[in-house]
DNA sequence: ATTGCCTGCGTGG
DNA sequence: CCACGCAGGCAAT
């Protein structure tokens, strides 16, 4: 059911961009996506628990920009034993990574479990290990053997099978964001030391705030990088729970995202969201 | 807001 | 090593 809210939302989203100049209404907007005013407007309370007048509001220039200039004063930075963590939510995430080197034996006497789920931004194909989620992908039905098979190439010799309902409350608790128990998650990925540094990194962003790549390459002492740091971060293999979405262009354009860049708007302005609603 | 030129850097051959 | 391409930046319009 939340792919369907998502599959509007992402709809609607993609037709205010193409129609930035005339600026439509919401009586438009939801012709668009064909449903009523009406519906549009409880299909949002559903979604983001907000209004879409207010919703449309944090998909603006105007918006990024402001998250952009919270943040300038919050310093990323990467102290030791500081470094893999992060508050998401309600949640704790910690990550641990190894070079491919390291891990010369490619996932042997490792068990990774994967699922498919639906989430508040589409389905989300997510695949765990006893030491931690290895991937968290957007998806549809289409490409999910193409997940699949991208999982079994990064990890060719571990016993890779499907469990549905593990990977579901899994991922019920990473998208429940008013869970009281704030739980904790643990990533394990496998990366180049530059872009373990850079995922490090991105888990420093709070919540409802965001950063240039231009931040990004200055937090991990590559002032120049920007362009590389970009590079890394569309490797990414976790998204949300590594939330490389915090990420935007300096002029405040959104940019680019390896699951479209509609996902990555929706969940700005979801987080921002989610935000103004438990803080009033 | 849109274009076009510029960049440095990590990655993969 | 070297060439390549990039989820960027910036200035000019």
């Amino acid at each position: 059911m939340p792919n369907r809210h998502y599959e509007k939302i992402e709809k609607a989203i993609r037709y205010i961009n193409k129609n930035l100049k005339t600026q439509p209404g919401l009586d438009k907007i939801a012709d668009a996506v064909n449903l009523s005013p009406f519906h549009f407007q409880r299909l949002f309370r559903q979604w983001a628990g907000i209004t879409p007048k207010r919703f449309l509001q944090f998909l603006t220039i105007t918006h990024a920009k402001q998250l952009l200039k919270d943040s300038s004063v919050f310093d990323v930075s990467l102290e030791i034993g500081l470094s893999s963590q992060s508050r998401l939510h309600d949640h704790f995430v910690t990550l641990e990574a190894v070079t491919p080197g390291q891990f010369k034996n490619k996932g042997q006497d490792m068990t990774i479990e994967y699922g498919i789920s639906p989430s508040p931004f589409g389905l989300a194909f997510i695949a765990a290990t006893e030491r931690g989620i290895c991937q968290l992908s957007f998806t549809n039905e289409d490409n999910y053997p193409d997940l699949l098979e991208s999982l079994r190439y990064a990890w060719p010799k571990a016993d890779v099978l499907e469990n549905h309902s593990r990977i579901q409350s899994l991922s019920n608790k990473i998208f429940h964001t008013h869970n009281p128990s704030n739980e904790k998650f643990h990533l394990f990925v496998q990366g180049s030391n530059f872009q373990v540094k850079v995922w490090e990194s991105l888990l420093q962003i709070p919540t409802g705030m965001a950063f240039s790549y231009q931040q990004v390459a200055n937090s991990i002492d590559a002032p120049t990088a920007s362009r590389a740091v970009a590079n890394a971060i569309a490797k990414n293999p976790i998204g949300y729970l590594i939330p490389c979405h915090r990420v935007i262009r300096n002029t405040g354009v959104i940019g680019g995202y390896r699951w479209g860049c509609e996902r990555k708007q929706a969940i700005i302005a979801w987080e921002a969201a989610k935000a103004q609603n438990s803080s009033s």
